[in-house]
DNA sequence: ACCTGAACACCGTTCAAGT
DNA sequence: ACCTGAACACCGTTCAAGT
């Protein structure tokens, strides 16, 4: 089962497995050899230490986004790109506070902002609007998904009997508001937080597109 | 200089300093025990364990940010509260990772959503609007300082002779959007990824306005 | 070139013992 | 009640040794 040969690649692979699994305490150097059926000093000659890991790990990630094409369709383009952003990073729960901590770029991770930037700028926009408006989408975008992972519960609506059942009920006692946040909206129909994602994107866009558009910022 | 009585308190003031100082990866019990002059096992005393010292960490965070008033000045109070998220996140850089990972609300974390809620709501939104508006608002906040922790540098105009001159100009050749962005707008006098933060922050409190005001959402 | 075993300097935490 | 020392089961990593 594990790879005749090990490679660079394939460390990397089954480090980003064992994270899906086990979570980014559960990706020891230790039990990372032995998923490969290897020995842990064996990791050593394919990666330079557990730092160089993470950092290809998280370029691998980069690499999973759907870049935006630079044809002056930047709205859609980006929206496209910010969706593919939420997807990865679902699927890879432990990725976002990983990429809050590496500062060595990798090429994947230049190739990603550099599609970006070019996608704003080939529309048309200044050095100031691009700057502008690539930062706050993206804190929307990865704000949006760093809240995501914060919630207690999954959303959507079994949430809501969990909240008032599970005894966190008794927490809320005291605090006015979040018991009608959690009694009167939360389990609404048709509420979800993942909800508001698209539209909280296309609020954003809409902003960008309005600032541009006045020539604004 | 230690005090005399160890306590919670004390124990998790040092704590917050420590990680002030050294980073999440510098807490350890061990150091934190020697640097209030004390064995690393009197920790357990105060403290059921590390999970539960960092969970106290995180809810004095939350008691620190100035809570929005429910006076109905919605827009003001919550751009003032947002003012004062990112100013304490940026006193405690370690802070932001860390809420992430934490999934039991302590009382301040309670208190603080229960004020913005309440903020909202008084201000007359809806159930909806109060789940749209605070998703988007705090996905913008969190967001933002989400990449400020991640620039490779500070921002600011002397970024840009570092990024050219420090051989980080070479890894982006061959990137020539990024090239572009790094040449010609960095080092634009008045640039700054810092100053993007409250054109955002309106931008954001514009589209929630505009959507409240039709009564859309 | 690639893999290994033993060893080192750390972790968080348990437990029995001290005052 | 509060603090401690020794010990346990882990870490990442170095280094000399094997093939």
């Amino acid at each position: 089962m594990p790879p005749r040969k090990l490679t660079q690649d394939a460390v990397i692979s089954a480090g980003m497995a064992m994270a899906d699994e086990s979570g980014l305490d559960g990706l020891t150097m230790r039990a990372l050899a032995r998923r490969l059926g290897v020995e842990a000093m064996s990791l050593y000659h394919h990666v330079a230490n557990k730092e160089a890991l993470l950092d290809l790990m998280v370029d691998r990630i980069y690499r999973e986004i759907e870049l935006p094409q630079a044809r002056g369709q930047w709205r859609a383009e980006l929206r496209r790109r910010s969706l593919s952003v939420r997807a990865v990073l679902h699927s890879h729960p432990w990725a976002l506070p990983l990429m809050e901590s590496r500062h060595r770029p990798g090429p994947a991770n230049l190739a990603y902002h550099d599609a970006n930037i070019g996608c704003l700028r080939e529309a048309g926009f200044t050095g100031a609007q691009v700057a502008f408006a690539y930062a706050v989408i993206d804190a929307f975008v990865y704000g949006f998904v760093l809240q995501e992972s914060t919630l207690p519960f999954d959303s959507g609506p079994e949430a809501a009997s969990m909240i008032v059942t599970d005894g966190f009920g008794d927490a809320l006692r005291g605090y006015a508001h979040m018991m009608w946040f959690a009694e009167q909206v939360i389990p609404a129909p048709g509420y979800s937080f993942d909800r508001e994602f698209e539209p909280g994107l296309d609020l954003v866009l809409d902003g960008i597109e309005h600032v541009v558009l006045r020539g604004a910022s």
